[in-house]
DNA sequence: GACGCCCCTGAGAGCACGCTGAGAGCGCGG
DNA sequence: CCGCGCTCTCAGCGTGCTCTCAGGGGCGTC
């Protein structure tokens, strides 16, 4: 899930960066105008983040230019509260969201999340598979009552798992998604992980829920085993 | 004292907004879902009047999405008597009321009044955890009888995390919420406070309220640890 | 039935992350 | 002007997570 950050203030596009990251986000920048315009032509983003008050070419110039060439992503307008620009402008233009400076971090995270919704379906707070369940906003997982402790990279091996239930995921899917989507390491990692993560959430309770298929990859049974 | 009209029956509309108005309100309408939510989002309304039957977004969608975001402001719902939604589920929703057509004008004034009353944030008084309690008025913490001390900063640390009890919330989110937006130091300080807290909340009382989940954040156990 | 490929697993090295103690800077009150 | 308390920085340390590597075993294929 990749953001286009396009600010020129370093504080600002820095801070906005670490913490998108912190939250999983995949963070282009870029620190004018013109640039954000080829990144976000260049490359798929699931929501650009826009300053309007840009060197060069400002951010309503980028937003009507995307518009334009049918580059459709979400874009989250940000812009100091007492600029010359009316909000109004902005969502007439084709952005999708406005935030005025300062913000607080959380509100612009929950604004992203709302523009991800927006366009995918309606997700559960809790995913399952039987009687595997895995909490992503507690950070907590289990099979029925008893918890279990996972290390981040297997939760969030099983988490990816779970969110494609009954489907095949393949080694290199699972390499860019779980991983690095430039990982260059031993993919031997992934087998490694697998492991790890069966003899947490399977052999303890004889069950099988992740399941080899030779040659493809892993699936993950819907039903927990 | 702004409020939100959203309702698509233009008669209904008019109605409502020419009675608001007359009340002293001043009444922005949206005559869809999405324009409702636009508003919503980019204004702070006293309350919204959402009307279930909407085109394209309906009025369950855009409840839910609101409270998604973060916007606490109170919803009232109207639907019609026959409706295939039930009330229940309207509140369930994060609504604050609900009222059938057709109805009468004053009922409404009368509804509108009474959730104003209330309050917009409706925040309890004293957060609590297990025995752990902080009263964000009276600027006083504490776990069961005892008092506790803390510095200021401590005590903003310890309300975030009460304020969102079982999440984990990232380091990132700490430092934007508790310290500031754009805060540049050392992320180290998010550690050395939560330490703090620690020791004045927890080992006194040979308890974990506060976990640690490496790699995301910290987690504010609901019971108390 | 034999061979080869893929997967599994145990051991271990490296190191990132989080925790802590010490102390500097600063504002405020005495 | 001094002392105190709060905030924050810094560096060291330990834990346990991540990843590599190599050997063994299972499955499919010929």
């Amino acid at each position: 899930m990749r953001v286009l950050v396009v600010e020129d203030e370093p504080h600002i596009a820095a801070a906005v960066e670490r913490g998108l990251r912190a939250e999983g986000f995949g963070v282009d920048t870029a620190e004018d105008g013109e640039k954000g315009l080829l990144l976000a032509r260049r490359n798929e983003y699931a929501v650009i983040v826009l300053d309007l008050m840009l060197p060069g070419r400002n951010g309503y110039d980028v937003c009507r230019t995307l518009r334009a060439s049918d580059v459709m992503t979400p874009v989250l307008i940000l812009t100091a509260k007492d600029g010359e620009y009316d909000e109004a402008d902005a969502l007439d233009l084709g952005a999708d969201d406005y935030l005025t400076k300062p913000f607080s971090f959380v509100v612009l995270l929950a604004r992203i999340r709302a523009l991800l919704r927006r366009g995918a379906p309606q997700r559960p707070a809790v995913l399952t598979a039987g009687d595997l369940w895995l909490d992503p906003g507690a950070h907590r997982c289990g099979r029925g009552e008893s918890l279990l402790e996972l290390t981040p990279r297997e939760f969030a091996l099983l988490e990816y798992l779970l969110r494609h239930p009954d489907t095949v995921v393949s080694k290199t899917e699972l390499l860019a998604e779980v991983w690095d989507a430039w990982f260059e390491g031993d993919p031997n990692i992934v087998e490694v992980y697998v492991g790890y993560l069966r003899r947490k959430i399977d052999t303890p309770f004889g069950r099988a829920a992740i399941e080899t298929v030779r040659g493809v990859g892993y699936r993950l049974d819907g039903k927990g085993g």
